[in-house]
DNA sequence: CCTACCGATCGGTAGG
DNA sequence: CCTACCGATCGGTAGG
């Protein structure tokens, strides 16, 4: 009998995936036990095992998806017409949507690649590196076009994906903030900052 | 025998405390074990408890030590003299200084601050609302004083400090970047933006 | 500061 | 999907 629903879009282990994610945010990975996610599942720690190969292979599947989007998103960005800030601007919303639709997932990527085993860890890290370059690329070609203020390419890169990267909601909906005005809001600040 | 050596202005706990935050950082708390801590000092694991009380102490020395600087640090900016911007801009620029100079204990608190215990935990919260409250007020109020744009002030104060707290420096010096060229360039584009 | 050791908990397997 | 269980590792103590 099957305790865990699949879906017609979800199988049981990608409903396996999404609890750990939350978990795995919530307590962190190495704190996180296998026992407790099977509890938020009803079920017993082994029963998991059914579904998932390991504790370290649900935690490759939520980084590598997690990777792959943002390098998809770029691609396309990357693909699209329009001035450099325009697809800067993209990128950032693009950063702040999957943060608030996606925040188990995409905090998990962001917080906890470290105990990624290899090769995972070392593929993680390298599309990571080459997402920054491609950024740093963007920025460059955006000073170049007399588009954006002269400055070093790798902090004003570093500085906006720090930003996108460790936003944390704890306060947004006691001060309801919308998603519109948070995103529009940042990318401003980030694009034209915030001096009169 | 002693063989953590204790200096002048450091007793052996303080020895082990900063061996433990270059550990905690690197691994993480709960990855980090004390035997490995023991290692890195040459001690068995258990000599470390002649030092200290617990592991979870050490977590405590790091984060409450941190987040006393920076309110310590909020406190005399607020009692300056001089526009809101300046004290934003030195608000900004003590993060980006403490990053560089106590990269272990700053991630750590930034981190791993929600493997503390109570009352640890609660009090180390309350602390950071706190401090994200008063720049909210500071916001507010160059808002008032027309030194600053109409923005959400809680938004503002989310995205500096998510930049600022989310900083890591893994190329910066293979990339010769200066503490003082990612300070300015930082603060300039939270403040002023990077659009020409 | 060390050796010897403990109870708890972990990820995971065997077998049904 | 479960019960029963294993070896490894953990934080920490006793006693010297």
């Amino acid at each position: 009998m099957s305790k865990i629903k699949p879906g017609k879009n979800n199988s049981s282990k990608e409903v396996i995936v999404k609890k750990a994610a939350a978990l795995f945010r919530q307590k962190g990975y190495k704190a996180a036990s296998m026992r407790e996610l099977a509890e938020t599942l009803n079920i017993e720690a082994p029963s998991l095992y059914n579904h998932i190969g390991s504790k370290s292979e649900l935690l490759q599947d939520i980084c590598l998806k997690v990777a792959d989007t943002f390098t998809a998103n770029l691609v396309n960005i990357e693909k699209m017409q329009g001035s450099i800030i325009g697809k800067i601007e993209a990128i950032i919303r693009f950063h702040i949507k999957m943060m608030l639709e996606n925040f188990d997932e995409v905090f998990v990527a962001n917080h906890e690649w470290k105990h990624l085993q290899e090769p995972f860890f070392t593929d993680f890290l390298n599309q990571r590196r080459n997402y920054e370059k491609r950024l740093m690329t963007l920025i460059e070609r955006g000073i170049q076009k007399k588009e954006l203020e002269k400055n070093n390419s790798y902090i004003v890169v570093l500085t906006i994906l720090s930003a996108v990267r460790g936003l944390e909601f704890r306060q947004r909906h006691k001060k309801n903030i919308s998603a519109k005005i948070l995103e529009d809001t940042m990318v401003n600040q980030l694009l034209n900052g915030i001096v009169k």
